[in-house]
DNA sequence: GCCAACGTTGGC
DNA sequence: GCCAACGTTGGC
C-alpha cells in the first residue's frame, strides 16, 4: 500500500497503532480493499514521492474491506455524492503497525532484487495506491528490511 | 519541476 | 463507443 509522506508515515502508524486507509478513489484498488484483503493479511508500506521512495515497513489488514465513511461526509475532501449508504461506492480497510524497517528498502533495491521481477512496483508506470504482493515477495522484501 | 504513463470525462 | 482533452500520479 502506497502513501506519501507527506500525508502518512509507517512511524506515524507506529504511534497511531492502527489506521483506516480512507480516501482511495480507484476503481482497481477498491476492489482489492473490497474483495480480497483479509484480516491478518500482511501488507508492505510503501512511501511514494519520496527520497527516496521505497518501502518503510509492515503492517497489516485488522479490518477487512468496508464502506470508507468519508465517502458520505458532506464538505469533506473525501466526500462523493454518488456513493450512499445503501449503495456505496468506496471501500476502505483498517490497517495495523507492525514494523518499522531499520532503514528504507529503496524502489531502486527493488528493481534489482531477484524474484521481484513481477512485482506491479517494480514495473514502469505502476501508479495503483493499492498493490497485490505475492507471499514470495513478501518474504523477500522483509527479508531485505530486516537485514538493511 | 518535468514529464511519461495512466485513469477519467465528456463531446460527438 | 470512440477518443481527445484533461487531471493525477509518482519517478527522476
Amino acid at each position: 500500500m502506497k502513501c506519501e509522506p507527506s500525508a502518512y508515515t509507517i512511524e506515524r502508524l507506529a504511534k497511531d497503532k492502527v489506521t483506516g486507509w480512507e480516501g482511495v478513489r480507484n476503481y482497481q484498488a477498491r476492489n482489492f480493499m473490497r474483495d480480497e484483503m483479509q484480516v491478518g493479511d500482511g501488507v508492505l508500506f510503501y512511501a511514494s514521492n519520496a527520497d527516496p521512495s521505497g518501502v518503510t515497513g509492515i503492517a497489516e489488514i485488522v479490518r477487512a474491506g468496508y464502506p470508507d465513511p468519508f465517502a458520505f461526509k458532506k464538505g469533506h475532501a473525501y466526500y462523493d455524492e454518488g456513493s450512499r449508504k445503501d449503495a456505496p461506492t468506496w471501500y476502505t480497510v483498517d490497517v495495523g503497525f507492525v514494523e518499522t524497517f531499520p532503514s528504507i528498502v529503496p524502489l531502486e533495491v527493488l528493481k534489482r532484487t531477484p524474484g521481484l521481477e513481477q512485482m506491479m512496483v517494480t514495473r514502469k508506470g505502476s501508479r495503483l495506491s493499492v498493490q497485490p504482493v505475492t507471499k514470495a515477495e513478501f518474504d523477500i522484501v522483509r527479508k531485505l528490511g530486516k537485514t538493511s
